[in-house]
RNA sequence: UGCCUGAUGGUGUAAUGGUAGCACAGGCGACUUUGACUCGCCUAGUCCUGGUUCGAAUCCAGGUCGGGCAGCCA
């Protein structure tokens, strides 16, 4: 994006969850309202990930508070720090400009300190100060908060528990802990290890944690009620053991919470007040407040809320399919432009501005449906139409010879760069006897309606003149060559007759003066609207997901850098590809990937 | 057949007992040196059956249909 681009002066969002968290405001009943993004560093984040930064960084900035970015790494099987680094990338460019504000970042290494809250001992991790935020990956700057920092705190819970009597060390296996735990519509039966001693839980967990135990020997559970028509409080586990290395905390642990253990206790620790997730944690929530409500914590507990996952249409919004994608090699890798990730969406030139305007349109519901693809496409559109510079490019090149130039002669004209924005200004644009045009605008036998080039007929050429194609010159296999043609001066912009009005109006560059490059047009990655719901999604893929060709641009697209956007008129917007293109002054072919095509009317489909 | 949860045009949503509105998509038209943009007009909706009420998308009851939950994943 060239020009600074503002944030639309839209009303406030309005929703279920920011009509709760008013309530909480106007009560008075947390002092400043925190909320969490809480991604497991197993993938890549996507779109769906988007909708919901934006709800919990959205809420944080509507409301003067914060927004922590936790990495929720419980599972050290699954989880790599080249995710976490890519998590801290995605996150901070869709905040960027918009919630930066709002970023929890705690010191680089913190953990919960010991405070005492109302006279009780207590354990708060406060965030860093604001200046700091900006410099995560310093050494001594700023970082994620873990929920792998919070291990030492979460063990020191469970033992409060076992002591309360409130949990136990089971030594069933994990098929007898699942025929134990019944089924939805019959109820469980109780442990045979539910009434150890404390003493004797407070041993066995401790020797859990110095790892006497192998893999799933032991567990640690919940002592709720194996009758409860819930299945997750039917004595749910919260410690299990693996000898395994974290890629945050190294070899300090064997044993690890599992998610519902952890989760909670992570949002209190860091002061969290609103704890917002997906639907499927909704049978979840009465855990949630289960383990917090029986710790005697002296804050205020945060609260959980759930909200609808995003479905979009075309579109396979699922870490794990994902994976698969990448795995496979379907796609280059997890930015591929193809990709819904926002690495993917970045590298493709979507805007997080456009990111935040879509996840503005689709609201906030519990309703599990499927979004159409074209409100996230006119979002793009939205974003990119204002901001897009205008520039010249050919896509399919056919030739043209204006006859009546002289080689050699070169013609200047003068083209807008924002027909919206004067002050964008112009920039010259040589006419020369040689110019390439879309090979889509010109039709021997035109469809009806068709009103670009044909034989005898007559077109504009924007920012030039009008033209009138006098002969179609083919080889001897009857392929088309070039069009020999001839250049009507005086309908130039200022000309005589520059008010002379034909049906159409083409782009095209100066084959003498014109830039080689290689263009990449991206379609959907999948056929069909419910990817998710086929049998095999990877049998869905689009084959023609990605269409490279040799593009014609004009000269002043060399400087262009990645992260710059343009629209080659009446085709699209370009960007150039972060990772493949070459570095500039090089004397290579610049790599540009479309970010999305302009609507068109007459093709009703993807434009080129 | 257990528990949780949801249902408003083709799609996403708003209306919080008082005129069913907005955006997208679609159609028609105007404008146009981008078949873009912009502008105007149009099409199209409260899951069903009862009940409460002067008045129900909204509250109540019963149904129907959808989603989620039985990982030592998150």
């Amino acid at each position: 994006m060239t020009a600074a681009h503002q944030e639309p002066a839209a009303p406030a969002p309005s929703d279920f969850i920011r009509d709760l968290v008013a309530q909480d405001v106007a009560h008075r009943r947390y002092p400043r309202i925190v909320t969490r993004f809480p991604p497991e560093p197993n993938g890549y984040l996507h779109i769906g990930h988007a909708k919901s930064i934006c709800l919990n960084f959205g809420i944080a900035r509507e409301n003067g508070g914060q927004c922590n970015l936790r990495m929720d790494d419980t599972n050290p099987a699954k989880e790599e720090v080249e995710y976490v680094d890519s998590i801290i990338a995605d996150v901070q460019w869709l905040v960027a400009g918009w919630a930066d504000h709002c970023l929890g970042f705690k010191p680089k290494g913190a953990t919960p300190a010991a405070v005492t809250t109302n006279g009780q001992p207590d354990f708060y991790l406060a965030p860093a100060p604001k200046s700091k935020v900006q410099i995560p990956n310093s050494k001594i700057g700023t970082e994620p908060f873990f929920a792998s920092d919070y291990f030492g705190q979460i063990y020191t819970y469970a033992e409060a528990l076992i002591e309360k009597g409130r949990a136990y060390v089971c030594d069933l296996t994990p098929k007898e802990t699942e025929e134990y735990r019944g089924s939805p519509d019959r109820p469980g039966r109780d442990s045979p290890f539910r009434q150890r001693s404390v003493a004797e839980n407070l041993d066995l967990f401790r020797r859990m944690r110095a790892g006497e135990f192998p893999d799933a020997a032991r567990s640690l559970r919940a002592k709720i009620d194996m009758a409860s028509p819930n299945i997750w409080l039917r004595d749910p586990l919260l410690y299990r053991i693996r000898h395994v290395a974290h890629h945050h905390t190294g070899d300090a642990w064997c044993i690890y919470p599992l998610y519902d253990f952890a989760h909670c206790l992570s949002d209190y620790l860091e002061g969290i007040t609103h704890s917002i997730c997906t639907l499927e944690f909704e049978v979840h929530r009465p855990l949630y407040d289960w383990i917090l409500e029986n710790l005697n914590l002296p804050r205020a507990l945060p609260h959980q809320y759930e909200f609808a996952k995003l479905n979009l249409g075309y579109t396979i919004v699922s870490k794990r399919r994902l994976l698969q994608l990448v795995q496979e090699k379907v796609v280059t890798g997890w930015d591929d432009p193809r990709m819904p990730t926002i690495s993917g969406l970045r590298r493709r030139g979507i805007p997080a501005s456009a990111l935040r305007r879509f996840a503005a349109t689709i609201g906030v519901t519990k309703y599990d449906s499927v979004t159409d693809v074209a409100l996230f496409e006119h979002a793009v559109r939205e974003e990119l139409n204002p901001a897009a510079p205008r520039r010249l490019a050919v896509l399919r090149p056919v030739k043209i010879v204006l006859t009546n130039l002289p080689a050699g002669e070169t013609v200047t004209c003068d083209a807008v760069n924002h027909p919206a924005d004067p002050a964008a200004g112009t920039r010259p644009v040589p006419l020369t006897r040689e110019v390439f045009i879309e090979a889509d605008d010109f039709a021997e036998v035109p469809p009806p309606k068709y009103f670009r080039l044909r034989p005898g007929g007559e077109v504009r050429l924007k920012y030039a003149c009008i033209i009138k194609c006098d002969e179609v010159v083919k080889d001897a296999a009857g392929r088309l060559v070039e069009l020999r043609c001839t250049a009507d001066l005086t309908t130039r912009s200022g000309g005589p007759n520059a008010d002379k009005k034909v049906k159409g109006t083409i782009h095209w560059v100066s084959a003498t003066h014109c830039l080689d490059a290689e263009v990449r047009l991206y379609d959907r990655l999948f056929t069909v609207p419910e990817p998710a719901a086929a049998e095999d999604f990877l049998k869905v893929v689009n084959p023609k997901s990605v269409e490279v060709v040799a593009a014609k641009l004009e000269s002043t697209l060399a400087t262009a850098r990645a992260g710059e956007c343009f629209q080659f008129e009446r085709l699209g917007y370009f960007t150039p590809d972060a990772k493949d293109s070459p570095a500039p002054a090089s004397g290579s072919r610049p790599v540009f990937n479309r970010t999305i095509s302009l609507k068109d009317a007459w093709g009703k489909g993807p434009a080129a």
